[in-house]
DNA sequence: CATAGCCGCCTTTTT
DNA sequence: GGCGGCTATG
């Protein structure tokens, strides 16, 4: 067997696969052929005796996972590895050691719009002002700390200025707000995780015991929380494989710590290290530009690429005039690649921020090329799943204040704001839950009958769907989407509702194939796992179409042909980091394009728009400081009047002189009248052919200029 | 209580 | 430019 599943390996290859015991660290670059490494690993290890259930391989995305499943499968070694993100790991411990942890099993997880929603609320309860302390910001802090490990007493005792202090009370405050709901945030998952196992040795022992072997896919990207998890599971052990590349750390805003990946040697001293340095991906055209790009990097371990594919083609820049001539040449070279017999979906675009599709759609669907847009969340947060999937919630967890809130009375039944407040103060006083108040509302004075009979029948009916949820999801969901009112309120809506009926089929769909599929089906299971979805996972790379996507989402995939769009300074790097004078983030920014490069196997165009329109706003921009660190004969040089937007304070302002015909978005045709020169502060007036003249500030007007003088 | 329309807020990347 | 939340109105 050892010889079946070496054949077509490297030397190093080989070593990272047959090595059994002991910690491990496989620095793979990319194009290695690391999934590759792994799947083969998995395989090894079962063929040399260990139990497919004593393994356990944590990948960095859900599909990720699915993929190694398959691929595990093939090689004959799928049934019993436990093979999963670190979020779904924490997910399953917990519910296993959920009094241990100090949980009720039955939690909900939740995603970002929740935790908004909660933050929101922590933040009033504090008795903040939201502009002063934004809940977006706020969040990030807290985030921030979970990763970390602090928990409120240990940060209330650290903090010692007026932010820190505020912070910790909303930090307090968030957590009670979750805790009263049986819900636990994404960081939570790990947090709570991290501590049960740093709180019981013997959760520590039974877990080691239970997966003998733990493999790290991405570790340059775990943050502290699932650093300090990974070392107790292996505690008994140190059976710990990891595999990682320092330069594709893109995740450091989220806590992702890179000296997790730097510092395994000094973890686990007898660490075996192999390094896998060729590249299979990749023509040496394109691993010349990544090398010469992420020398350019200050803090890191010099590292070349070794290409062993021949010769390709030149990597391609080309600058546009505006983003919609770049989305149309691309759109062009799609076509052009097309018709030499490439096919689209051996193609993807990327882009740094997600706004960026819109014009790249448009562009696609002119010219009629099939397109899918990899996005983050998307689907799992339309409307009508999010209402739908709140029923099912309930059922498992009525103490899920936000989901019980979101369809107390959606579809309407007469239940408004009045009445619910109502309840919710009767719930306070009282002392109960929001869902026990609903239940013991004809007992609330302030209520009067008709609200008490709507409430009535809505919790009637919820203890009615409550009877059958012992069975499989797709049925129930269905049985809900009917009775709930919410099929017969998107029936009434027309056009939008026809949609919204479709996505929440789609759903049913994926309920049924998760009926058929799960290892331990529930609807608590199905609610668990499906918070830590996203589209990302099911992207699907079997259908003829280009896929478009953000740098971040291209991590560990691969493409024939790779475009790049929007290399400007401010877009990538992205303003928000390089206004700083962080280096670290810089040096992320340039990982990250690294990252988009070093997924193209034979093609890279790299392209960039002169003019951009941002947010409304039509921006001179200047080429991107990368394309200059890619050591290509890249001559475009920046014009005379090029210049940075780093912040709405230093836009582009146009001229104006009198009689110029413009346009406003509001009042329509004008003649300029004025035109006072002052920068930012420019003041035009303009006379409106609807006869009203304006004094306005050039920098909010918008004004088209429909003709010059 | 529901609906529509308006205002103001936010706006990087994602498990 | 887009969304959520608020208010005024029916």
């Amino acid at each position: 067997m050892q010889n079946a599943l070496s054949r077509q390996l490297t030397p190093s290859q080989k070593k990272a696969v047959f090595h059994v015991e002991g910690p491990l660290l496989i620095l793979a670059g990319p194009g290695s052929g690391k999934t590759r490494v792994i799947t083969h690993r998995i395989a090894a290890l079962i063929d040399s005796g260990i139990k497919p259930s004593n393994i356990c391989a944590i990948t960095f995305t859900n599909k990720a996972a699915d993929e190694m499943r398959q691929r595990a499968g093939t090689l004959g070694a799928s049934a019993g590895a436990h093979i999963s993100t670190f979020h779904s790991l924490c997910v399953r411990i917990l519910r296993r050691y959920a009094l241990k942890a100090g949980i009720n099993p039955n939690f909900s997880v939740y995603d970002d719009a929740d935790q908004k929603k909660c933050i929101k609320q922590a933040v009033k309860a504090c008795e903040l002002d939201t502009t002063n302390f934004p809940p977006a910001r706020m969040l990030e802090a807290l985030s921030t700390l979970k990763n970390n490990l602090t928990d409120i007493d240990s940060f209330k005792t650290q903090a010692d200025d007026f932010f820190s202090k505020t912070l910790a009370k909303v930090y307090a405050s968030y957590q009670t707000i979750l805790t009263d709901a049986n819900a636990l945030d994404f960081d939570d998952l790990l947090f709570k995780t991290a501590f049960l196992l740093y709180n019981h040795p013997d959760v520590c022992a039974e877990l080691g015991n239970r997966f003998k072997f733990l493999l790290i896919d991405e570790y340059q990207d775990t943050n502290h929380a699932q650093y300090k998890m990974a070392k107790n599971l292996v505690s008994t052990h140190n059976n710990i494989c990891v595999t990682g590349d320092p330069d594709q750390s893109i995740y450091g805003w989220r806590g992702a710590d890179i000296r997790n990946i730097l510092a395994f040697e000094k973890d686990w001293p007898d660490a075996t290290v192999v390094k896998l340095e060729e590249n299979f991906r990749s023509t040496p055209n394109i691993l010349e530009v990544a090398d010469n790009l992420i020398a350019a990097n200050q803090k890191r371990k010099p590292k070349k690429l070794i290409p062993t594919r021949p010769t390709g083609k030149d990597i391609v820049i080309s600058p546009f005039d505006d983003e919609i001539e770049e989305a149309q040449g691309l759109a062009e070279q799609v076509k052009e690649l097309t018709q030499q017999g490439a096919s689209t979906k051996d193609m993807a675009v990327f882009y740094r921020v997600n706004s960026m599709s819109r014009v790249l759609e448009e562009a696609f669907i002119k010219n009629k090329i099939p397109y899918q847009i990899v996005r983050g969340v998307e689907f799992y947060s339309r409307k009508e799943i999010r209402d739908l999937l709140a029923y099912l919630k309930i059922l498992v967890n009525p103490n899920d204040e936000i989901a019980l809130l979101r369809i107390i009375n959606t579809p309407a039944r007469g239940i408004g704001k009045t009445t619910i407040d109502k309840v919710r103060s009767y719930a306070t006083r009282q002392n109960i839950t929001f869902y026990d108040a609903l239940k013991k509302a004809h007992q609330i004075d302030s209520l009067s009958k008709a609200p008490k009979s709507k409430i009535a029948s809505f919790v009637k009916m919820i203890d009615q769907f409550k009877k059958d949820t012992a069975g499989h999801i797709a049925p129930l969901a269905e049985h809900i989407f009917n009775e709930s009112g919410l099929e017969k309120s998107l029936k009434d809506a027309g056009k939008d509702g026809e949609n919204a009926i479709e996505n929440v089929n789609e759903l049913i769909s994926a309920a049924a194939q998760y009926d058929e599929q799960a290892e331990d089906p529930s609807l608590l299971d199905y609610l668990q796992q499906i918070s830590l979805f996203s589209d990302v996972d099911v992207y699907d790379t079997s259908t003829e179409r280009v896929a478009l996507m953000t740098l971040h989402c291209a991590k560990g995939l691969e493409f024939e042909n790779v475009f790049i769009v929007g290399a400007e300074d401010g877009l990538l790097p992205h303003e928000r980091t390089s206004s700083d004078d962080d280096n670290d983030q810089m040096e992320e920014e340039r990982r990250l394009l690294f990252v988009g490069i070093t997924r193209a196997k034979s093609g890279l165009n790299i392209s960039y728009a002169k003019y951009r329109t941002i947010r409304g706003q039509v921006l001179r921009t200047i080429p991107s400081p990368f394309l200059f660190e890619l050591g290509i004969d890249f001559t475009e040089t920046p014009a005379e009047n090029h210049y940075h937007y780093d912040d709405s304070t230093s836009q582009d302002i146009p001229q104006f002189a009198p009689n110029q015909m413009v346009r406003h978005k509001k009042f329509g045709l004008g003649t300029v009248k004025e035109f006072i020169d002052m920068g930012q502060n420019s003041v035009i007036v303009v006379q409106f052919t609807s006869g009203q003249t304006k004094s306005l500030m050039l920098r909010y007007a918008k004004l088209e200029i429909i003709e010059n003088s």
